[in-house]
DNA sequence: CCGCGGGCCTGAGAGC
DNA sequence: TGCTCTCAGGCCCGCG
């Protein structure tokens, strides 16, 4: 499901409910995720005030005043549903009919404020894991990511010389998080299509001979900004699982260009062409032939 | 370093 | 109705 677009409207979506607040209690209904939840997990947060909702790249960092994090991965599937009254009353949540069962709510956080946050994962590929705050630096789940892309430090001389004399392609170099942290499959795809570049492009091709970025590098990276910010906007992409925290679906599906839309005509206008799709890096890359080079 | 395949899980949708 | 097959917003590991 999730990829910073959706994880960041989960952290707005949690805010009213979690910063500042203090859990009352947390209920781990399983603790088989990804990874198995830690066996101090539910003590180490029982009692604690939340004092800050962050993000880095697809995680969820929870500051507790313990001196402890609470770092969240939503996995494939993941989602959190905020119950302000803690029976699921929020007003205007129960406009849809899919993913209302709460049997795969696996971790469930009383706050003292009233709230009920319940982290559903119907596939489990999400995680949990509480770390010293003095510890996060050397955290091997955020060591290696690279920069935010929407932060100062993503920019296209930083793109080019992170792709500099890599063979592979465009869409698997932006694929791995330690080039840019916080892309999936769907906003390479759109960032690409935006951009004119074609997904099979060697990612080298964003640097010259010196290590400068190209116009395409230049191109990718604003398109990655537009096309991030604009998803931030519509609540994120609910294809199949990704709820906002009220419960409503996020929209910018609506607004893919390439993403799924396979066999269905391109957009840019004045364009003929068709979107094709193939697998690359053992994921669907859709795209437009005509109009990515 | 790179690409590839497999694995971790459940559920939706298509086709028969 | 139900079976089987494919596929899915992530990411890790091991192989060659």
């Amino acid at each position: 499901m999730p990829e910073l677009p959706e994880v960041e409207t989960v952290r707005r979506g949690l805010i009213p409910a979690m910063e500042g607040a203090r859990i009352v209690r947390v209920t781990a209904h399983r603790g088989d995720l990804r990874f198995p939840l830690q066996q101090d997990f539910a003590a180490r947060l029982d009692g604690r005030k939340v004092t800050g909702l962050g993000r880095r790249a697809k995680y969820l960092l929870a500051d507790l005043d313990s001196g402890d994090v609470l770092l969240m991965h939503l996995g494939m599937s993941g989602s959190f549903r905020v119950m302000l009254d803690g029976h699921g009353k929020t007003p205007g949540a129960f406009h849809h009919r899919r993913n209302e069962s709460r049997t795969h709510d696996h971790v469930v956080f009383e706050m003292e404020n009233g709230a009920v946050i319940a982290f559903n994962d119907p596939r489990r590929f999400g995680y949990m894991k509480i770390v010293a705050r003095a510890d996060l630096e050397g955290e091997a789940f955020l060591k290696a990511l690279g920069p935010e892309p929407l932060g100062n430090a993503f920019d296209a001389a930083m793109l080019a010389q992170a792709c500099k004399g890599k063979k592979t392609s465009l869409k698997a170099a932006l694929l791995d998080q330690r080039v840019v942290a916080g892309l999936g499959n769907i906003y390479v795809c759109e960032a690409l299509f935006r951009s004119r570049l074609s997904p099979k492009r060697q990612a080298s091709t964003l640097a010259n001979r010196s290590g400068a970025p190209t116009e395409h590098a230049v191109r990718l990276v604003s398109a990655i900004r537009t096309v991030l910010n604009a998803a931030i906007e519509a609540g994120g992409s609910s294809l199949r699982d990704h709820r906002q925290t009220s419960g409503e679906l996020g929209y910018f599906q609506h607004s893919f260009q390439v993403y799924d839309r396979e066999g269905e005509p391109c957009r840019t206008r004045g364009c003929r062409g068709t979107v094709k799709r193939f697998t690359q890096n053992g994921r669907s890359t859709f795209w437009c032939p005509s109009c990515q080079k």
